[in-house]
DNA sequence: ATGATTATCCTCGTGACACGAGCATAATCC
DNA sequence: GGATTATGCTCGTGTCACGAGGATAATCAT
């Protein structure tokens, strides 16, 4: 308990102007039921506590105009970070989900100090200029992580690192700076789920294919993080072909049937070195060499059944495809369909859910890490902390 | 929002006494952190609304004795049943979560319609009984289940069964009574989560071996049911070997690896009719027999690979083991602990999540039924209804 | 232009909810 | 039998949210 109830309506109000930025205090009202009077005050309160502003919205019909609630010029902000292979982004998310200033920048050097060290001087920019503004720090990692930590980042070459490192400051300064650490695969789905070709869908599963597969199975916008944060290795699914063994130590892993390495396999060629390039190398090639159009045809397969498997299991109601997967499947878009199908119960055939491409692309990460960092700054808990700033 | 305040504190009082039955008030005003005045006011409320009774707590040390929270004897009630392919159970739970007048009673017919008849009665009689303090019947069904419907139970010899027939009743006097239909094995995994072998343990993965393999994913007691609750179909992953066509039309289904049918094709054997009782059969067998003993490990690996693959991407917490799965594990220990250390990602070999046996056995499905009958009978929606029945 | 219509905003009275402080009560401990 | 401890009870206070009624600002119709 401890006064649950105080800030209720304030998150409710804010969450969902995330999940439609720009709403109008009317719209907001009648989707939660409020009424006008109430409207006012807790509008007027969100204000007073520097949450939003409101400007006049403009006119659609008859009745008294009503106003957009926007993020306040000085209201909160999450710092929301991609870190990838070659580079990393930054932006600096509002409360109503937009992202402000994003840019990206290779790393100047890959090893985990030199990172953590780049990652710090940004955080402490941000601390600088937005002060106790400043609610978040949310990272989406391309690695394992677990229980907050890096353990592992095959495509950035790290073994474990603790990332709590950007932080750096003082603890007593840190009390209501919230720090969030999750995997690239799953912010992506989460961004899918609230802001994209997932909107709307209870249950959906964002699958992205770059080196082996990776994903992430969301509830009302909220990921299945599992007990340790770690959820989401789809790619370790033994699917494949059980002589095959993966360089995580398990056996038949779907991971090597679904990306370059697979293409490699099946075109007879060494396994390469740089597996996402080698695979967009020979999607390219599949519009005109049929060996290529075979090896895309036997990886959409592989895909596609797995994908069935997943949804006999998790019963989505939508299945979001990023990275590669959009194009693995639309080099073979029938033996990919005809996969996708045989590997459902036959029940589901009926009205199998949509597999779509992703809406976000390469900015997923970012945005979901942006969200996560934002329902936590804008959760019941947080806001109490904001209020008493 | 529409008060949603209103009944939070009661609705918090009456998840913490489901979870663990007998509690004190003094206990659960610390649980929630509650101050002993709204406690005392707390309380008189809920006595006054017919939900609970206070009783002398025994005394343990010094301090004033607190009281023992009960379902009050005039309180709100939930219908219970389980339907399997020979018999079907039925019992009525309290809001503590004990069931009362348990019995498990073989069908008559088997056909829908005279089982559906039979339930007829069987709610008929209760409504009769309990009146208005009836407020939900849930239903545990060894089928798939689709938005609330049976489409498919292989077991029972159902095509599509449309179970709200059971209620019958002009839909008037049915404003306040709740219809619940779920799948056995999630049902049992809400069981093992709440007060079973997985109790505490935030994500947990319940699976269960019967005909096939089904389970659960479960979150903080809650089960992952997907857009249509159609979730767990476990059985129906592709681990097993692409050449094996399933009855559910896909191929490669894991199901077809873990079940009597498995053990037979390991032992040369006609698949049997009744997979179950052949595996029963089998597994006896295995103390002395040799080969029955190395069908079973085959079996277990194949058991034991698949679930390090589903922790894999779970992330679970604790997985418990039902049905047939611990028997399986018994007659080939060591097997199955190399086959899951082999199939999990390296570095979740430090800590796996240990592989319990289910604790519930086969009440696990009622019990079930009756622990999300009360989450809904016990809700905040349905608690208004209550209050002005 | 002017009134009708419509949608929204604002004010105010009311009641429920929950906290906190202080006191009362009932057990054990010494 | 008093000290200690844990809990229950009473009461004053502040906050939350509803509902009713009136005010306001736009479009629509004539």
């Amino acid at each position: 308990m401890a006064s649950a109830s105080r800030w209720h309506a304030v998150a409710q109000v804010l969450a969902a102007l995330l999940r439609r930025p720009d709403a109008t205090r009317a719209e907001i009202a009648r989707e939660l039921g409020l009424t006008s009077g109430f409207a006012t005050e807790l509008t007027a309160r969100m204000r007073e506590l520097r949450l939003i502003t409101e400007v006049r919205a403009p006119v659609h019909g008859r009745g008294r105009p009503t106003t957009v609630l926007a993020p306040h010029p000085e209201g909160p902000v999450v710092l929301a970070v991609e870190l990838r292979h070659a580079d990393y982004a930054v932006s600096v998310a509002t409360v109503d989900g937009r992202l402000h200033g994003t840019r990206r920048r290779p790393h100047r050097q890959r090893r985990p100090e030199a990172v953590v060290q780049a990652l710090r001087r940004t955080v402490g920019r941000a601390r600088d200029r937005y002060g106790h503004r400043l609610r978040a720090v949310s990272i989406a990692v391309a690695a394992t992580v677990h229980d907050g930590r890096v353990v592992q980042a095959s495509t950035l070459g790290w073994g474990e690192v603790d990332l709590t490192a950007v932080l750096q400051d003082p603890p007593a300064g840190v009390r209501d700076l919230a720090f969030l650490v999750g995997n690239d695969a799953t912010l992506a789905g989460v961004a899918e789920a609230r802001t994209g070709a997932a909107t709307g869908a209870g249950t959906a599963l964002h699958l992205i294919v770059e080196v082996g597969i990776g994903g992430c199975l969301t509830v009302d916008g909220f990921p299945l993080t599992g007990a340790h944060g770690a959820a989401g290795e789809y790619g370790h699914l033994p699917f494949g072909s059980r002589g095959r063994r993966c360089p995580c130590g398990a056996r038949g892993c779907w991971d090597l049937d679904v990306d370059g390495r697979a293409l490699a396999r099946h075109l007879g060629e060494p396994s390469p070195a740089d597996p996402y390039g080698y695979a967009v190398e020979v999607l390219r090639r599949a519009a005109d060499d049929v060996r290529a159009r075979r090896a895309v045809g036997a990886v959409a397969r592989a895909l596609a059944g797995g994908i069935a498997g997943l949804v006999n299991v998790h019963d989505p109601g939508v299945v979001t495809l990023g990275g590669l997967g959009p194009a693995i499947r639309l080099g073979a878009a029938e033996a990919f369909a005809r996969a996708y199908a045989d590997g459902l119960i036959a029940y589901r055939r009926v009205a199998p859910p949509p597999v779509v491409d992703a809406a976000h692309a390469e900015w997923g990460p970012l945005r979901g890490a942006a969200i996560v960092g934002l329902d936590r700054a804008l959760g019941e808990e947080f806001l109490g902390a904001w209020a008493a700033r």
